[in-house]
DNA sequence: CGGACATTTGACAAGCTTCAAGAGAAGTGG
DNA sequence: CCACTTCTCTTGAAGCTTGTCAAATGTCCG
């Protein structure tokens, strides 16, 4: 049977903590993300006051509550949504190592999104008030931080279109694809001894997929079960395995833009 | 009969003109939109290479291939969308006056997304270049850009929940009071004489509309009458009226944020 | 008047949701 | 260590929302 997130509880400990040292922090040294100068990178570690710890299924921000603090996700997942006084709940877009998050409610006119973790998660903390010391003190920074809201605003553009106008079966090959190549683009995408077919942790149920995609949990799993008869993922132990990306990208019609290097807070 | 966007073909030379000096832009003198330092204002105007009108109907920002400008829409209405490659559409988002438009294409993975005018459109037109300079120089401007960015990405989100989420007649009863706010925000809302019931221009059609809320065209009438038979909203000659705001937001479990001024480029 | 385009309506089909219930896996407490 | 609870996944059946097809009406424009 395929079991989805059928992974055991990972104590909140497992988590892998932010260095004290940014100069140490492992996504920096991954070479998975845009190069930054010492001065910038001293600034930073100053600018982050501390870190956190969040267990899965914790709440990073309040829907109705937001806290003013930046993060950035260091280790593990996570997602923003939006949701219905009724309980329906939309979930926008999920955080994944080296995104930044809260920057829509430092500014956005009080449109309020929730972000809750789906794994034990660790970030770096950056304080409100720093942000517009950042802007004129390192200019640079400051369009790397443009330039992560447009990426994200752009992830969202595509979750639009997929709840908009593709079905079911396409949407959830869509959503397998994107991140799959979202988690290989950071490097957390391994390959099979033979290069064939890559895997991802993959630690959302069919909840996380139903909410994210605008569908229901039953036709969510009904369109899953399809898929995986057709050869074309495999899913268990909490890991994703692409079997026939080529079909999977075909069905969703999605097709990569070339990966460049993401600026990291 | 109701007659959505009967409006007679406004030639192009109709569309107010962004005028040579920045001083003297309407919308700036409109008090809509937040101050500004009389050396960024001058800054700006420098910035700014040229206008451009574009006709009803035509494009912008082509969705294969974008031209690297960023524009600031002066006057008209706009929108930013994406499509699949058998041509099903889904609009992102509107553009209306204030708007900055091309920020995604300046930064984003190539998640490609085009621009289309609804009506005739005049745009402030700003090089590709100069975008680096006015973050160093201009931080302010920087994290202006930045706030308009977050702000456009919550309204995507905005509908994004809307397409995922609400139902037919939620999605439409949520784009009008999501319009007539917006239009409202920066003086283009009129008020009846007795102040009770709010309009605006409505140059969309009713393709437009299912476009944006991913509804098939048909669906999309039938909703429309239905909303209409309650007596909720007016749309003929080009205006949408609200006969029932308080319906409406409770229809769309909507309520808006207390309005902040919006930076303006 | 004829053609192009937007709106409107009805009938029917399909996709998706809801309801209901069972199976498997994991955690808990005796 | 096993019964018991909880959570997630799975499957079938029925019903409703929405999409598709088709055609008529209305409006604008040349």
């Amino acid at each position: 049977m395929t079991n989805i997130g059928a992974h055991k509880a990972i104590p909140i400990s497992a988590a892998p903590v932010c260095p004290p040292a940014c100069a140490d922090c492992a996504l920096r040294r991954s070479q998975n993300f845009s190069a930054i100068r010492p001065s910038e990178l001293a600034f930073i570690e100053h600018y982050r006051t501390n870190t956190r710890l969040v267990e899965a299924g914790g709440t990073i921000i309040r829907e109705q509550n937001p806290n003013g603090k930046l993060f950035t996700l260091y280790s593990g997942w996570a997602f923003r949504y939006k949701s219905l006084s009724d309980g329906r709940r939309q979930i926008l877009n999920f955080l994944l190592p080296g995104d930044l998050i809260g920057l829509q409610q430092e500014f956005s006119d009080g449109a309020m999104h929730g972000i809750e973790a789906v794994t034990p998660v660790s970030l770096c903390v950056f304080p409100r008030d720093g942000l517009w010391h950042l802007f004129r003190e390192y200019p640079s920074l400051g369009y790397d931080i443009t330039w992560l809201c447009a990426r994200e605003e752009g992830f969202v553009d595509d979750n639009l279109l997929t709840a908009g106008r593709r079905n079911a079966t396409e949407r959830v090959a869509m959503l397998l694809m994107h991140l799959y190549r979202r988690l290989d683009r950071i490097g957390l995408a391994t390959k099979d001894e033979d290069g064939r077919f890559g895997s991802i942790e993959f630690p959302i149920n069919q909840q996380h997929i139903a909410d994210t995609l605008g569908l229901s949990l039953v036709h969510t799993n009904k369109t899953l079960r399809r898929l995986h008869k057709l050869g074309l993922h495999e899913l268990k132990n909490g890991r994703l395995r692409l079997l026939n990306t080529r079909a999977l990208e075909h069905i969703a019609d999605y097709y990569d833009a070339p990966a460049r290097k993401v600026p990291l807070l």
